[in-house]
DNA sequence: GGCGCGCGCGCC
DNA sequence: GGCGCGCGCGCC
């Protein structure tokens, strides 16, 4: 029955509600049925699934039995209803045929029937098949439900669709394989089990009435599923981390295209973008993104402005979390699972945190105090990477001298605010050095680091940081804020964010900021710190805080110990969170509070020079200003796919977005504020594919974004300073054109300003824009690159060309 | 405490 | 986008 099979693998096992956990659920309750032994039951992957059923019941390639267990799982009731459609359908063509149809209302009994009669054959049927683990990436339209009718005031419109799923469906980025991957998993599914149900905040909104077993039993799986992700996260990190060095996302790349390639209906009509532009850079790890993103309800209100930053993730960082593993694998995994926890239980909380893009709360500059000292630490355990040595013995030292406990609690609370700082993508493009066994020793290094040590590396950190650094700061900063709150979707979002702000950190020359922000660092954040200094050297009484489990965020603060008041109002916050995500808001400000008094206030926040990075998948919603559209465009004549770009912000950051529905025209007004609920973050765009990703924001919602920052989203780059940028970067602006050379199928056009010259290579589409010296290119997503002495922008399948100032018009495509 | 620097901001 | 101002910080 290809038909069945049809459905049963390309809707059903494929679809995006099918994310990895809810396939290994699938598999767990057909174990019997199926007569799957351990090693399949673990091994198999969606196709094998589907080839098990079709064995098993050749009938219908078990479809009965795969819609009969999807409505048994909560989550995948939507799922259910759609393989019956497809079921009927299928039914209907065969009466004309044949009988054989079975009747709809016996076909759950019919399907049991079989598979008792069938067990045995199922199991040697497949080889040991390649353990191609798709992860797509989905999330179930349920969830989504859940989330915006909890958060309507934000998501509304958008989320309630189980269509919306569509959005998502894109990303079908698969994790890459990480080389621990079996082991990852189950610890993962370890973590699951001990990790405490937040699902009942989604449980509130969906329950279908049929079964409320069902349905506790499917919130707990989600609630589960966010250590999955969290777990996939790490994983994916860590392959990419390993990769990361050479800056060849070889793996990574690889994943992408596999499940590109692999017969996901859903995926196909979204553009790629990681793999369709040329060059997929560092940061590809998408895979990470999940499902989990459902529990978007959570997100904070406006409050948490500086939360906004919470999205962003360095790939690279997460990466270097991982890799510490290798350091120290038993240890590692058990902090890993330490994080987990904490999760699990605050999971609530974690999305408030993140998505608190809520832009309304204009602290910005206490955000941006704690936000500063993050990345202070981040630069810190850079350095101290490089310096690799002895770091660790001046620990004690640093940790004596944390007075600074006030940090600590700015920390706290910049991490759950700040996530999105544009420091990220400074620290992306420095990168170059790769230093995975270093990165090991890094990150104890960094938790350790002495403040003196700190203070001298720091500017050395800078440079180091995209590679090495990422690994170390990443870590320390990031995990253990991400996994107390965020997780689900955002697992990657929360603990990228963090890493990311320690990479960020702008202030590369204050040295004693370094000390203070290090001792509360690690605790304040907890577990994802804790982890790797407990594993190394742990017992630090800073490090103890490591331990919390995953009940209590105070715990973690109070171990920081110094402050005790001022963390313990931190932490407080964060607690109130994971139990209460309505409670969110009022959490947030009182850190923002106690951080602004604590914390010697940075002055001006820095405001971001370049766009900030987020990666892999995100569900907590952002709201942002739209600054600066473009025409939609052509970007694949063959398919006709279009396009179109625009820049965003924050009040503290801005964005580049690739918004691939065009209908989503009518959204993008400059000035407008707008709330995206559902994207990609990829080589420093986020990406949006479905028209439900983005809704108005709130009438009354405000956003002041200065002139400077405007400026900044908008301006043109110095040419000069794209020499000082990673090749691989994407660069706007509007560049004056002094020549033009035709060969072959490019066109290369010389550009220049008062600071210096390059190259713009353009090639196929944009070859047929005219434009000839004299004239000023406007140029959208152009990648900086090198060839031999000359620096260019060259074409890559995102970009837009414009010609402006000149007396013929050219336009896009 | 003085000086210089960097940053954000606002004016033009 | 350029320029000047004010502020905060770090250095001496």
């Amino acid at each position: 029955m290809s038909k069945y099979k049809t459905i049963v693998l390309q809707q059903g096992l494929e679809d995006m509600a099918v994310d990895d956990y809810q396939f290994r659920k699938i598999k767990s309750l057909l174990r019997k049925k199926l007569n799957l032994t351990k090693k399949m039951q673990d091994d198999y992957d969606r196709i094998q699934m589907a080839d098990q059923l079709e064995d098993t019941f050749p009938k219908d390639a078990g479809l009965n039995l795969l819609i009969n267990v999807c409505q048994s799982i909560k989550e995948l009731e939507g799922l259910a209803k759609r393989l019956k459609t497809e079921r009927a359908k299928v039914k209907k063509q065969k009466k004309r045929k044949n009988k054989t149809a079975v009747k709809k209302g016996k076909q759950e009994e019919t399907s049991s029937s079989q598979s008792l009669s069938m067990d045995n054959q199922s199991d040697k049927s497949k080889p040991s098949a390649q353990k191609k683990r798709k992860q797509t990436i989905k999330t179930e339209g349920g969830k989504k439900m859940k989330l915006t009718q909890e958060q309507t005031q934000l998501l509304e419109p958008s989320g309630s669709n189980p269509q919306k799923d569509e959005c998502c469906l894109q990303t079908p980025h698969k994790p890459p394989p990480t080389p621990s991957s079996s082991s990852s998993n189950k610890k993962n599914t370890n973590i699951k089990k001990q990790s405490t149900i937040k699902t009942q905040v989604s449980q509130k909104k969906h329950q279908p009435p049929e079964s409320a077993a069902t349905s506790n039993s499917s919130a707990a799986s989600k609630l589960q599923t966010l250590p999955e992700v969290s777990a996939a996260v790490a994983a994916a990190a860590a392959s990419n981390s390993l990769h990361q060095t050479s800056q060849t996302p070889t793996e990574t790349c690889f994943t992408l295209r596999t499940s590109l390639g692999s017969p996901i209906p859903l995926c196909q009509n979204f553009p790629m973008s990681p793999a369709s532009d040329s060059s997929i850079h560092l940061n590809s790890p998408v895979p990470l993104t999940r499902s989990s993103g459902v529990q978007a309800p959570h997100v904070p209100p406006a409050t948490i402005s500086g939360n906004s930053w919470v999205p962003h993730m360095p790939s690279k960082t997460v990466s270097s979390f991982l890799s510490t593993p290798y350091l120290s694998p038993g240890s590692v995994s058990n902090s890993a699972q330490n994080i987990h926890l904490p999760t699990a239980t605050a999971a609530g909380s974690k999305q408030s945190p993140q998505s608190p893009q809520v832009i309304t709360s204009r602290p910005a500059q206490t955000p941006k105090g704690p936000s500063a000292t993050l990345k202070r630490e981040a630069q810190v355990g850079i350095a101290i990477a490089s310096s690799n040595i002895q770091v660790p013995n001046a620990l004690p030292e640093v940790v004596s001298r944390n007075d600074s406990t006030t940090q600590v609690s700015q920390r706290a609370a910049s991490s759950g605010i700040q996530t999105l700082n544009p420091a990220t993508v400074k620290a992306p493009r420095n990168a170059n050095v790769p230093g995975p066994l270093g990165t090991g020793h890094v990150y104890v290094l960094a938790s350790l680091a002495s403040p003196a040590t700190a203070s001298s590396s720091l500017q050395t950190s800078q440079v180091l940081l995209p590679t090495t650094s990422n690994s170390l700061p990443a870590p320390q900063g990031s995990i253990p804020i991400g996994t107390s709150k965020v997780q689900t979707t955002q697992t990657h979002l929360g603990t990228s964010s963090n890493v990311i702000q320690a990479l960020n950190a702008p202030p590369w020359t204050e040295s004693r900021s370094m000390c203070t922000t290090q001792g509360p660092q690690g605790v304040s954040y907890g577990t994802g710190q804790a982890v790797p200094c407990s594993k190394e050297k742990a017992s630090r009484s800073v490090h103890a805080p490591q331990m919390p489990s995953a009940t209590a965020s105070k715990s973690l603060l109070a171990p920081c110990g110094s402050p005790p008041t001022a963390s313990s109002s931190l932490l407080d916050p964060w607690v109130s969170r994971t139990t209460a995500s309505s409670a969110l808001q009022t959490p947030l400000v009182p850190p923002t509070a106690v951080i602004s008094s604590l914390s010697r206030t940075p002055k001006k926040g820095n405001l971001p020079k370049e766009p900030s990075k987020v990666e892999g998948h995100h569900r907590d919603p952002i709201q942002v200003m739209v600054l600066k559209v473009t025409e939609p465009f052509t970007y694949d004549l063959i398919d006709g796919k279009r396009m179109f770009h625009a820049t965003v912000a924050t009040e503290t950051e801005f964005f580049r977005v690739k918004v691939f529905e065009t209908a989503l025209k009518n959204k993008f007004i400059p000035q407008k504020i707008i709330a995206i609920s559902d994207y990609f973050g990829a080589n420093g765009f986020l990406e949006i594919y479905g028209a439900s990703c983005v809704s108005d924001a709130n009438v009354n919602q405000t956003m002041v974004i200065s002139n400077t920052l405007r400026r900044r989203a908008n301006g043109t780059p110095k040419i000069k300073d794209l020499f000082s940028q990673i090749k691989g970067t994407y660069v706007n602006g509007e560049f004056v054109v002094t020549k033009k050379n035709e060969r072959g199928d490019f066109i290369y056009y010389g550009i220049e300003d008062d600071t210096g010259k390059m190259e713009v290579v353009v090639y196929g589409r944009l070859t047929s824009i005219n434009c000839e010296p004299g004239n000023k290119l406007r140029l959208v997503c152009f990648e900086l690159t090198s060839r031999e002495d000359t620096w260019q922008l060259k074409s890559v399948r995102h970009s837009y060309m414009q010609v402006i100032n000149a007396r013929r018009r050219g336009t896009q495509p």
